[in-house]
DNA sequence: TTTAAAATATGATATTTGTCATAGTTTGAG
DNA sequence: CTCAAACTATGACAAATATCATATTTTAAA
């Protein structure tokens, strides 16, 4: 079994701040997982019991609306932790996470937390400063929901997937999402999304090979409105 | 000066986690301040240093986007902490506070509150809980701007405002805002949103009288789509 | 109370976005 | 490798929303 101590991933999230006595603890309580693409990894409306620490990989966070459709409300990365705010709240999750590429994961059960939450006021801090965090990222989209048109929802989708998750070698984003996906991210119908990127392609701001993308005119892309 | 131990308003926000001589303390260093209507709070990109405890009065928390208009993020309500969240994270606020009535608040300094965050844990913990809530609400809010139509975001602007601020004598919403106020809150024109409210009084689901409002079919109202 | 400024109201029109239909393309299970 | 299912693409049209112009009403300062 891998040892939370000497876990790289940790440095990204709140675990950091526990002591090295703790993380021995964790360490021996953590179910490892992997997950594959595509599957859920929790259900809206479910118990979650535990936080995931994402050691590798990417999942979305999404919503159902009462029209039917999934919203994404937030793409988890590499290092991010998974289900603290319903552990936190002691709430069943209002999320469905689903992994977009194979994952491998860490699940640490509810009561191991929240024994650190009470007792380690370094690691409660810490869980706050990023949940302070997540709000105000959460304040800006509904900014960019409510202020910009979907065209430019859509190009900024685009900058914040190859800022936050890269490229592969031949300058493809390696997060592969479906068109309707990129609509669920922006709040559009699937149609208009694959509408405007087809207009992006046209105007030389992207490229496309199946489902992958590549951004081909960053600096234009930024100036879309 | 009023004393902080027996101030009622303490019961809605984390501040009844405190103990009894940090509230002694809190009091020794507050300040109490009566707001105008209209009056700017704090503007976004300042420095807030501390904490505003709601005595009464209703706020909006705006922030300016791209285009130049202001987006409403949240109402503030008596008994709600206002700073919170820049003065976990360190940071410059990133939204402004206008008092929409006149208001009684007290402002906690920075170091006071960041003492009991360090120290008393079950207040750290009601402040995460807090703000473990906001952030569902945030979540919401954002599908709500991507996946519902204007007008359904109108009708349920009014009906929030219903039920959370109430009315007065003659049923009219206690909280008075401007055309413009509605269309902040809902991301759309100032005209959208006066010709969306005047369909609902042609329609019979409000009437108005000047800027007063008042809800007259509230069921039809939660039909709307 | 008066009166100018601000806010509300509404028409005409442009633009954006959604919906439905249908065709072409890609992907992955077997 | 094959082929059906899923996804992507695009046209035609409908609906929602924005923009600009202008009139009317309300508000609040002098």
């Amino acid at each position: 079994m891998s040892n939370c101590e000497q876990c790289i991933v940790r440095q990204f999230n709140s675990l950091k701040s526990l002591t090295k006595e703790e993380l021995i603890r964790i360490s021996g309580c953590k179910t490892s997982k992997t997950i594959k693409k595509g599957q859920l990894i929790f259900d809206e409306g479910e118990n979650v019991n535990g936080v995931y620490c994402i050691k590798d990989g990417v999942c979305k966070l999404t919503k159902l609306s009462a029209n039917g459709k999934d919203q994404i409300v937030k793409l988890v990365v590499k290092g991010d932790l998974l289900g603290q705010r319903s552990l936190v709240s002691d709430e069943v999750t209002n999320l469905s996470a689903t992994a977009l590429s194979e994952m491998q994961v860490c699940f640490i059960p509810k009561q191991e937390i929240m024994h650190d939450l009470h007792e380690n006021s370094d690691f409660t801090l810490d869980v706050l400063q990023h949940m302070a965090k997540d709000l105000r990222k959460a304040d800006n989209v509904i900014v960019n929901m409510a202020q910009k048109s979907v065209r430019q929802r859509l190009a900024e989708a685009l900058i914040y997937i190859y800022n936050t998750f890269g490229t592969t070698e031949d300058d493809m984003l390696s997060v592969i999402l479906s068109r309707e996906d990129y609509a669920n991210i922006v709040g559009t119908a699937t149609e208009s999304a694959i509408r405007i990127l087809s207009q992006f392609k046209k105007d030389g701001l992207i490229s496309t090979k199946g489902k992958q993308i590549k951004i081909e005119d960053l600096v234009t892309l930024k100036r879309v409105e």
